[in-house]
DNA sequence: TTGCGTGCAAAGGTTTTGCATGGCA
DNA sequence: TGCCATGCAAAACCTTTGCACGCAA
């Protein structure tokens, strides 16, 4: 699974980058603006690449955007349970929710034994609203 | 919400195509060809359009590829269930899933009392394998 | 020294946009 | 007749690839 890898300065900066900001996940040009702010420079094609590595190792999580536009990453450690627990994102602020929880658990179970149906943790993100973010939004509708 | 739209042979196509094929999802390129060969061509930036249509009336589902090629869309009916259950999508064969269960029901309750967060089905899928194609790839995984 | 990593430029693929024409109401 | 819809070509985007050079081990 794991090859052997250089340990090199651009791979460390995209890394550590991801590592210090947990709670937030970056597209590419996001990050690489963020980067070239830091005056740690790293070329683009560089940072798909670091990127690639990183999801493949299961450090960094991929998201797609659901307007179609540019992927988005964040951190999610290579704590293996992530493949045990179901994540939640908020849409609007972007915050991930790693969902251990034992009622959570038996949802898997449930959909196996009734439904015939093998869900991928990996693969699988709930979206939706953070409670902060959706009383943020009903209030601004008031207005 | 729903614009004045013109009734157009184009749209009455797309729109049929995919309703009389409920069960499968086509990406843009493969919905073209196979409109194709029923000789009811139509444009392919028209098919893009009229899909953003159906999307966005509830007709029809857009999903994102976990590759990161192209989006495929799928026939859902515009039921107002489908905002109040799950879905589940096969990763193998493209089937479709509607979850419509007590049990599953009350997940978007436990996640919102005890989790403080609102999940929208509208935007939510459980990707994993269904029971037929997981029993097909262990099968072949013996070999 | 060996071979992977880097980064520029170019290619590849998907989706959107501009604009003249066609068709619905 | 007034507009929206269509479809071609071109543009806009995002991501990947080719290749020469740089750097880790």
């Amino acid at each position: 699974m794991s090859e052997t890898l250089y340990k090199t300065k651009q791979r460390e900066t995209v890394c550590a980058f991801l590592k210090n900001n947990p709670s937030h996940s970056f597209t590419v040009d996001e990050l690489y603006e963020q980067l070239k702010k830091t005056q740690a420079v790293v070329g683009k094609t560089t940072v798909y690449r670091c990127l690639d590595g990183l999801v493949n190792s299961g450090e960094v999580r991929k998201f797609f955007s659901h307007r179609g536009g540019s992927a988005s990453y964040q951190f999610v450690g290579n704590h293996s349970e992530c493949t045990e627990h179901f994540h939640l994102k908020c849409t609007e602020c972007g915050e991930l929710i790693h969902l251990s929880c034992d009622y959570m658990k038996e949802i898997d179970k449930h959909i196996l034994g009734h439904h015939d149906f093998y869900v991928d943790n990996t693969k699988t993100v709930l979206y939706g609203l953070c409670g902060k973010c959706k009383r943020k939004l009903d209030k601004g509708r008031k207005d």
